[in-house]
DNA sequence: CTGTTAGCGCCTTCAC
DNA sequence: GTGAAGGCGCTAACAG
């Protein structure tokens, strides 16, 4: 019952374990007389042997192992991309560790040192992002390393990231072209990379469209239902709230719609939004959801790519990808209203 | 650059490798001075001293590593469950492996032999179900070992399930309330083992309650929208479609729903639906969904606990433990009208 | 073509 | 209290 090792099958075949091992990796030019190779085999395969990946790694210190840390396995855009970057581990032979970082920074710390005790060959990160100091360290210690969802400036490393900026000012550009002046914004954790860019895209295109900029009118918070939730409800106590108002967050947006609904609100009638980031339910919801899509599956592509590549290679890079987003316009958006929402208002 | 091992650390305080282990480990009894643990401790901080979990795990076999199976990482179901047993592994010092089988009977026994031949010192599974011999295999050689969302009578292995008959059953009789004879049941994967407890209760209530058990009313094929939405469409097609349909399966469910929407049928004035499993946005559809919803995190517990009690015992349970399913009753269930949906039908 | 030797980094038993 | 020796299962360099 216990395991079966090279010893094993030597001591049977009646050879030494070295040539097991070389006949079993195939090893190219494999000087192997045949006969002995036949008798190896066999023996194996009757055996069932499977090799100890715990030895070979700790002898040739390539484990054949990558490790993706998330902040949150339950969101559908990062379960999106774990199950990319999962499909292309399993065809180059890797095993792909997914750990949780659950938004909170020092468990992101345990499992990068985790990841490195356990000799992976490289990590894929999408950062909490209160500090960077060990992802600093990664890159200093020339560890093969992707950074999703986030770009340093104090040091370099491979990064693949969404066009948030320049989606963000599209979404606000389309928003004036149905009338609307009034353009609030909600997000969830502020020092997040890509809430950032899309704020910074929000601000420019309010300036550039000669649009009012109302501090009052963006809201900061976590990334959370209730947050969002809380966010709008605050929004909506305004006495002169938006008539339009970008979301940041897929879970926030559905925040935001339950305090609409709370409150007796209509999407579109009385406010039109505009969710980042896509979901497959959008379209259903009681208004199907204009939102921002970002293309999933080639942010994973891509990652896994610039990894593989500095694996194979040996070599470290400090590409920047930065993968298209796109628009689905559907019905919550819509032409603003002479005087907006004012008869829902009083009626409430 | 290369790692701090040991023997550096040995050689810095001038005691042997065997010391410094002793003193890293906390290994109680402590018979050590004082004076060489201070040091030791001193230096191996310095030092930034991480283990070599690969030696570690060679040598001590164990290596504080779970590997988690599930058929679809992008679900929120597996993903749910996949969260808490993660967090549950973090708490306990164990590195959760998480895999995704992609359905894929083969991929899944490719995954099982990988981790097993990595040395994870326990796996949870909930395994794509076409064959057992694997899982079986896995029992044989006595590996610690839970099954989620399934069920085996061919030989005893711990088991998480929820009770989906019973709740199937109860789905049925809150439709008769509402006056529905004419209930129908669609699914994926029909050899699934939920899906099977599912009809089963289904089956079970329609006799009963003396309700009419018509075959060409339950449908099976995939997890996919795709097969949701064609199954939906040919129960339409049939001139006396079903007043009420069981939906088995998200994805299944929003499926059906394109079918509904692109014929023009309304929900629940045409047809009422009730679909397994919730997900947060269920409430949030035009037309707030009916589901029955699992208890995701007590099924991830309990099968954290099934397997952490087993590894650190080290004896071999099979206990099934049975999760309890709730009905959540929204808007998509509807008192049947005297003549269903014959307006409706006839207006297309 | 195949065997021998020598570790990878760590832990554990047995000495002293 | 601490050191020495041995080995987990595997691979790599060197013999022959």
């Amino acid at each position: 019952m216990t395991p079966v090792t090279l010893k094993d099958i030597a001591r049977i075949c009646n050879v030494h374990p070295s040539t097991v091992s070389r006949v079993l990796r195939e090893q190219e030019p494999l000087k192997i007389s045949k006969n002995t190779k036949d008798k190896i085999l066999k023996t194996a395969e009757k055996l069932k042997y499977q090799p100890d990946q715990t030895a070979r790694a700790l002898r040739t210190k390539k484990s054949y192992t990558i490790g993706l840390i998330i902040p949150n396995i339950s969101s559908p855009y990062f379960a999106g991309i774990a199950k990319v970057i999962d499909e292309r581990c399993g065809e180059t032979g890797y095993t792909l560790i997914i750990s949780d970082s659950n938004e909170n920074q020092e468990k992101e710390i345990r499992i990068v040192n985790d990841l490195v005790s356990r000799g992976v060959d490289g990590i894929i990160i999408a950062p909490v992002q209160e500090s960077d100091k060990h992802i600093r360290e990664l890159v200093e210690k020339k560890y093969p390393l992707v950074v999703i969802d986030r770009c340093f400036n104090r040091f370099k490393t491979n990064s693949v990231i969404s066009n948030d900026e320049e989606i963000a000012y599209k979404t606000v550009a389309y928003l004036t072209k149905f009338g609307h002046r009034s353009i609030g914004f909600i997000s969830g954790r502020p020092n997040l990379y890509p809430v950032m860019k899309r704020l910074s895209g929000y601000e420019k295109a309010i300036k550039d469209f000669g649009l009012p900029l109302r501090k009052e009118f963006v809201f900061k918070g976590t990334q959370s239902l209730e947050s969002g939730y809380r966010s709008f409800n605050e929004l909506l106590s305004l006495s002169d709230f938006p008539t339009a108002v970008l979301i940041s967050g897929t879970i926030i947006t559905l925040g935001s719609i339950k305090a609409m609904i709370d409150k007796g609100y209509k999407i579109p009638e009385d406010i039109s939004i505009i969710g980042f980031t896509d979901i497959p339910y959008a379209q259903y919801l009681s208004t199907p959801l204009t939102t921002v899509s970002h293309k999933i599956s080639d942010i994973g592509e891509e990652a896994f790519r610039l990894l593989f590549n500095g694996m194979v290679s040996g070599t470290i890079t400090a590409d920047k990808i930065v993968v298209e987003s796109v628009m689905n316009k559907r019905k919550s958006v819509a032409e603003m209203a002479e005087k907006p929402s004012l008869t829902t208002r009083f009626n409430l």
